[in-house]
DNA sequence: CGCATATATTTCGATATCAAACTACTTCAC
DNA sequence: GTGAAGTAGTTTGATATCGAAATATATGCG
């Protein structure tokens, strides 16, 4: 088996603490480290179509929802994992490069529909391609069944109550924090 | 096996565009949500230290490569992931803590030292054991041999090729990409 | 030696994020 | 149907990051 960074730190901490048990490091810290690098060759991909990974995300996320590809501002929220105001952010981005349009919700004034444009639809068509054939060139070095079994493990943990309770969708808006209004409301209630 | 969001992406995709084959999501969407999840989690936990994570890479990087917990900046951004201007950011905030010390570098009048303070290692102490309860807590759903399958099949994935040719460890500064004075010489000697 | 080139770190400008505040609108209970 | 409380989305202010420029110093080649 050969030896990675994460070897290497978890040889550190051994050989200067060798009290403390750091193998949970194993997993939790190549997780950090496979995201951190995984977020980099995606957003070379995704330079090549103009896009950032969060902008691919937004048209993502409307594109696999089906015709008519049209979401509300706090689904698209609830799709990613991102506050309210960043998502109005990623909006305005993809809104000002034409891929997507905000229309006003038919059946809540407050509320807007995001939909995805003609050129918006052909964009993230090639890029999906192009991402697709990235991850499989990523994960080349794993066949089929390590593939299957890396992904029951992560799936494992991912459904265990630690990270279950750490779901932001669970709950609505500003990551499952209960701020804004609500707060404002209750405070103001108790003057 | 009990059903998670990227299940449910997935479906999603497999509906709408039957023709693309969206498996590699399976292993490297998780990836990108466990991270975001033990990310929030991890802040939490510092934060009754006043740390943020950033803040206790520094830490815990300067306790892990032994006495006299003193490392260079440019060997920081090494073991850390992180372009140099940020390193000076968090090194400037730890700084203003009380946790390191600047020391200028006596071999090299260009470089500095940052050393760990005893405040400092007092606090990356504690931390450190509130951090490991921490993740073991996030791992109670696996077992030991879960945990050290999904450690090797992880480890395989980082030291396979596509992901080695990411790490901006195997070059220096600014995530390995040539920039800064090597590039502007360049320019200005084409003048 | 002396200059071109390389390195170490900091500074700077642009950008993306979060959390909270805010505006507008809806819903529910009476 | 009116007012309190909730919800949708945007705006704002603070902060962290990146990449490039700037500054200071070191090195190597002719």
């Amino acid at each position: 088996m050969t030896e990675d960074a994460i070897d290497r730190i978890v040889q550190e901490w051994n050989r200067e603490r060798p009290d403390l048990d750091v193998s949970p490091t194993h997993v939790l810290q190549r997780i950090t480290r496979l995201y951190l690098l995984q977020s980099a060759s995606f957003a070379e991909v995704f330079g090549r179509y103009g896009l950032s990974f969060g902008e691919y995300e937004v048209l993502a996320a409307l594109t696999r929802i089906g015709p008519p590809h049209r979401m509300k501002p706090s689904e698209l929220v609830g799709a990613l994992v991102l506050s309210s105001g960043a998502m109005t952010n990623r909006i305005d981005r993809v809104e000002e490069a034409g891929l997507v349009e905000r229309r006003p919700d038919p059946d809540d004034r407050r509320g807007t529909l995001v939909a995805l444009t003609e050129r918006g639809r052909q964009v993230v068509d090639d890029a999906v391609l192009a991402h697709l054939a990235n991850e499989e060139r990523l994960l080349g070095a794993l066949s089929a069944g390590e593939r299957r079994r890396l992904a029951g493990l992560l799936r494992k943990l991912l459904t265990s109550e630690p990270f279950v309770m750490l779901d932001p969708t669970r709950s609505v808006a500003n990551n499952g924090r209960i701020t804004d209004q609500t707060a404002r409301a209750r405070r103001v209630r108790r003057r």
